[in-house]
DNA sequence: GCCTCATGTTGACATCGTCAATATCAATCC
DNA sequence: GGATTGATATTGACGATGTCAACATGAGGC
């Protein structure tokens, strides 16, 4: 054969020439693998442009700016979020505690990628504004729990759309609290062990929702 | 008078000499501003020097880089907010509900400086670990809620030092959640409105704060 | 009054995000 | 099939940044 790999070209990027093939895929997954690496700040354009083998201006033909290839990563962690939760959400059993599945389930994601978690969160990208599409698939992503408390408090009588946006709210705000504690290890040492943590998720996680059942109202 | 404004020295930096007098002062103050105007990404040691009128190098005299500088800042933080809930923690009457009362603090001292807080929790200084003061700083904050929660639950009877730090780790991670989701806009566009802001933090702190009580245990 | 050393300054370097001009090539039209 | 064209890459440059090395300044202790 001529003087490299294999005669008929593959499926997507042939060998090596002057077009990539698949510029953009390519530099999503390049992007995604320096982010869990080095974390959002730590990534440059350039070096991704390097380590998928294109000149330092190549991306611009496929993304505005650096933020505009972030903000794309990002968008992509809330549709895996999203399908997650969702799962999570369906798989339960009929006598299971579908909220605190679906909180450990939202923090477990977030330790599993922490960095693409505090990109999601704003780290790296100064306007999230500036690309609607995240704000929707973030929103998405928060659906399956708002929908599951939604009707665990309607099944308890008390169902005033108020409540129900309020707890809501409440068990966002714990879990994405809770992960980015952990994430950026603001709690004690000592509770960092995978183990440790998996614990301690478990029992806030659990305390909140039994606190967000319908029976335990306040005093 | 010579050519520019007064005679006698002024008390900390005199009016320009080649020794500037207090710059480090001066350079953690510039840089609050800027901080808080353009966010803690936003900053660069130069334009801190340069707001400050000295050149981008002098800084290097007492930080040893930007993200010393930015870690001073944050820490000053950390005190300030400690000195809110302490403040918070003391001045509640006897019938008042502490813990509402911390939390609502909490998110309040969020929200008056948003991008201090975000700086406070990680955006903007790749590693936390290289500067303990800072660690140390933000333990001393948390710990006015871990003490009124203490005390709350030992009153109450069940006083368990897990039960208490759950409870504790559950506060916290409520109010940073809750903080962090307002400051990055991701709560419904509608709530922004300061009173909107203020009057969703009150129900949902209340909501979680209720189910903390020593009453309402699971069911 | 001299010396010293903390505190400033200038100049330089590599890296970064981004723009403008140019090269390459795959697909389309005659 | 051969010319054309538009998407995709490349090279080169610019200003800004964090930081280092070499040098200047001047206030305080001997």
């Amino acid at each position: 054969m001529t003087d490299d790999e294999g005669a008929g070209r593959e499926r997507v990027p042939r060998g090596r020439s002057y077009h990539h093939g698949d510029l953009r895929s390519a530099l999503i997954a390049a992007a995604g693998e320096m982010l869990e690496r080095d974390g959002p700040e730590a990534i440059s354009f350039r070096a991704v442009a390097r380590a998928t083998g294109v000149s330092q201006t190549a991306p611009y033909n496929h993304f505005q700016s650096k933020e505009d290839l972030l903000a794309t990563v990002a968008e992509a962690g809330f549709r895996d979020l999203e399908a997650s939760q969702s799962a999570t959400a369906e798989a339960a059993r009929p006598g299971e505690d579908r909220v605190t599945a679906l909180g450990l389930d939202y923090v477990r994601f977030a330790l599993r990628r922490p960095q693409l978690y505090r990109l999601m969160f704003g780290v790296g990208v100064s306007d999230w504004y500036a690309h609607p599409e995240v704000l929707a698939a973030k929103g998405a992503s928060f659906r399956p729990i708002q929908t599951v408390l939604a009707e665990q408090l309607a099944a308890g009588g008390e169902a005033g759309p108020e409540a129900v946006e309020t707890a809501a709210i409440a068990a966002w705000a714990l879990v994405h609290g809770l992960a980015m504690l952990l994430i950026d290890r603001s709690l004690d040492p000592a509770k960092k062990a995978a183990g440790q943590a998996e614990a301690l998720v478990t029992r806030v996680v659990g305390l909140v929702a039994s606190g967000l059942k319908p029976g335990s109202a306040k005093p």
